[in-house]
DNA sequence: CTTGCCCGTGAATCCCGGTTCACATCCTAG
DNA sequence: CTAGGATGTGAACCGGGATTCACGGGCAAG
């Protein structure tokens, strides 16, 4: 079975996820999905028991995906300190959403029925958690001041996904650079740790380590 | 009209608003709303020409009111720095939104229909605003370093927002005392637009009280 | 008085989208 | 070859919620 043509219940998933990539979950109904996929409404019933459930799936295996590059990057630079890790994160984060924007709202934000909305919430927690302990090592190593860790990764991760995604986004108004606005988020972002400028040392002297 | 007993049109309007704090949106439907109302389905279409048109009435007065207390406070703190202003704004926006979460997520974020959506979006932009030109003013005063006010703005807005209402929140898990909450925000609101520390000059080295 | 308008009623209606199910069709095991 | 399971079909069904409308009652103006 190597590239084999996709089967039914892949299509079903594949249709799903343009759909909401391209209006979000509103545009995916059973009768859109079904369509797409070139099958009958009912076709679908085979494969789940409902659609919450399908859905479940889908957003599942994005997520998953997207937490996989997450925890790559934290493995990556495990030797680097906590502010480029957070850095990192948020860049590829950022990077992500604005290559898909419409799947970003999606996964981000919008709601769709409780059981997709418990697993949005895991995902967010992954997310604001990978920050979290980046954070926690930067304010051991004195690299940023001590603080609200929580209230920081949650302040973060709500707010660069609201900038890249959200409704005041400037990004939907004229269309940047995208890699303009990943440099200012990281700029942001180390500002809003408490990090120093890019590249300097904090003003000579910092704590030991411990 | 004197302290007069609340018209029927009043009368629905308020029990629309009391339904969408208790329940967001999802629970003012019209059978609920006129029923808390006190009259009958029918009588809501004497006074709007449909349910979307009372709720684009009713966000917007309340709307309203939370930018007159945002202006109210811009125009407070005219001789105040531009980095007083941005703190005053954004804890003037937490304290509101925690005192009334349900509907400080229903103002934020929820989506209803793109009658109401399109408000929404206007009222982000007036809080955006108000941050963006104090922003500037902090900048133009050299009490901040250059920047993307644009885009720190549209990320305050939404991070704030999310830390307070979304998922993520940690205010969701324990209860938290409101006041350190908006405190904490005050701090990471200082940090994120590249102001020095409460009270310090930016020459000044932070240690964390430990 | 009576005409006409505003306001209120609530059951009927309409609409929309998820879900079901009786009926093929195909494929594989026996 | 045949039975039976898996898969696909799509029209019909259904529930929930917005919207309509024929029917009063009050009330001010003529």
């Amino acid at each position: 079975m190597v590239g084999t043509v996709a089967t039914t219940r892949e299509r079903l998933l594949r249709a799903a996820r343009e759909l909401v990539e391209e209006g979000g979950y509103g545009a995916a109904s059973v009768a859109a999905i079904a369509g797409r996929a070139g099958v009958a409404s009912g076709t679908l019933y085979r494969h789940w028991p409902s659609k919450s459930e399908l859905f479940v799936e889908l957003f599942r295996s994005v997520c998953d995906r997207e937490v996989a590059a997450l925890v790559a990057v934290g493995r990556d630079l495990r030797g680097r300190s906590g502010v480029e890790r957070i850095e990192a994160q948020l860049a590829l984060f950022a990077e992500r959403a604005l290559r898909n924007p419409r799947l970003a709202w999606a996964l981000i934000a919008e709601p769709v029925d409780p059981l997709v909305d418990a697993e949005r919430l895991a995902y967010r927690k992954a997310y604001a958690q990978g920050l979290e302990d980046a954070l926690r090592d930067a304010v051991a190593a004195g690299e940023v001041p001590a603080q609200d860790v929580e209230l920081t990764a949650a302040t973060l991760v709500g707010g660069v996904g609201e900038a890249l995604v959200g409704p005041v986004s400037p990004l939907g108004a004229a269309g940047r650079d995208a890699a303009a606005v990943v440099a200012a988020l990281r700029v942001f972002a180390r500002r809003a740790v408490g990090a120093a400028p890019t590249g300097e040392v904090p003003t000579g002297e910092v704590h030991p380590a411990g």
